[in-house]
DNA sequence: TTGCTCCTCACGTCACGTGAGGTGGC
DNA sequence: TTGCTCCTCACGTCACGTGAGGTGGC
């Protein structure tokens, strides 16, 4: 893989092309297609050719998607979330947190139970049917937890729609532009071009 | 709901009615049509009238599927697996241990960042661009560290289907006859019917 | 000229979701 | 008779995967 560092254009910006951010940020070179045709990723410029070139805030904007694609939200709504639709941040991460304590206290319990398999192979030498349906047990807890979580979660996401006042909803859109006063030039252009791509109205 | 317990045609059998069987299990009515559908999960009897009627080995399997599913494996390799081709078993549970501790470690990594955040938080009062910054970083570090347990398990499974001598196919196979003698006379039928539905040669 | 990367359709896939129209048991 | 659950098609959805046929720069 080539990091290709391009002048396109006299601007002297550094650029990336398509196969060599899909090589590092991991995902497809299809799937950075599908995000360009939902509006969700624009490369910011074309080479004279009409290929995509991604220039920094890109990659930033695409990073953040990928962060958030963790938390499970579909794609249409990282958009809204990238959009400035952010829900309350303390609450967000207080969640987190109860999440991440939830899964301490799981993983701890698992590795417990794993070991206690291990040692009852070890002695026995040849895994009896017994174990192995106690091992299907402990997987089916391990999985039963992070869907319950992930329940969780979603729950919480439609709690908050649910309850954004539209006062809250101004300031949440406050503090959006107040965080946009932050970003590059390159990157509030980029959010313009998308926002006016969603809501051709120019809000 | 409602839990049922039928006597059809006089064998005394209890019996689980579709929507019953999808409440407590967690998946869709639709999601079990789909599974009976690909074969993957057979009611064992239908009522007069051609409602799905499942058995207790029914249900036994249905728990089967959705444990073996929270490892990421399609429905087509749960079916597999269900048919006998189970990996080592020391190897599985060796792996598990391995990603539950990493798992630990970085969820406590996560947590304790989250904290400091939150701390940063309670000073400001108000949620800076900066702090917001910080924790699309910390949610991108846990979506990574996700993303390469995952890609780890997905080739560790490789290598188990690419490692496995003809010997060690027939020594799974036997492993799998002698845990075949230890179910239940409806549950060996359930395998031997989904069995010769996969491989009409009848092996 | 050959390879590799890129482009735009456009159909396929996986695991279901979602009606559409009809039957069945309390 | 009304509700609720069940049935079987069959098309829709989401996030891409996978060719198909063609162009472009070293």
């Amino acid at each position: 893989m080539n990091v290709e560092e391009l002048e396109v254009g006299g601007t002297g910006q550094q650029t990336w092309r398509i196969g060599d951010l899909a090589a590092v940020s991991g995902v497809s070179v299809r799937a950075l297609h599908h995000y360009d045709q939902l509006g969700l990723l624009r490369a910011s410029r074309r080479s004279a050719a009409g290929h995509r070139l991604y220039l920094a805030a890109d990659v930033r904007r695409l990073h953040r998607i990928l962060a958030i694609r963790g938390f499970g939200l579909s794609l249409a709504e990282i958009g809204q979330v990238l959009d400035g639709e952010v829900p309350d941040a303390r609450g967000l991460i207080q969640q987190q947190l109860r999440q991440v304590e939830e899964q301490i206290t799981a993983a701890t319990a698992l590795r417990k139970q794993l070991k206690r398999i291990l040692d009852g192979l070890d002695s026995v030498q040849e895994p009896s049917p017994r174990t192995l349906l106690e091992l299907m047990e402990v997987m089916k807890m391990n999985r039963q937890l992070t869907t319950e979580e992930f329940d969780e979660m979603q729950q919480q996401r439609q709690r908050w729609a649910d309850s954004m006042t539209p006062e809250e909803h101004a300031e949440a859109n406050a503090s959006r532009a107040e965080a946009i006063a932050h970003l590059s030039d390159a990157e509030q252009e980029q959010m313009r071009a998308h926002r006016s791509q969603l809501r051709p109205d120019g809000r």
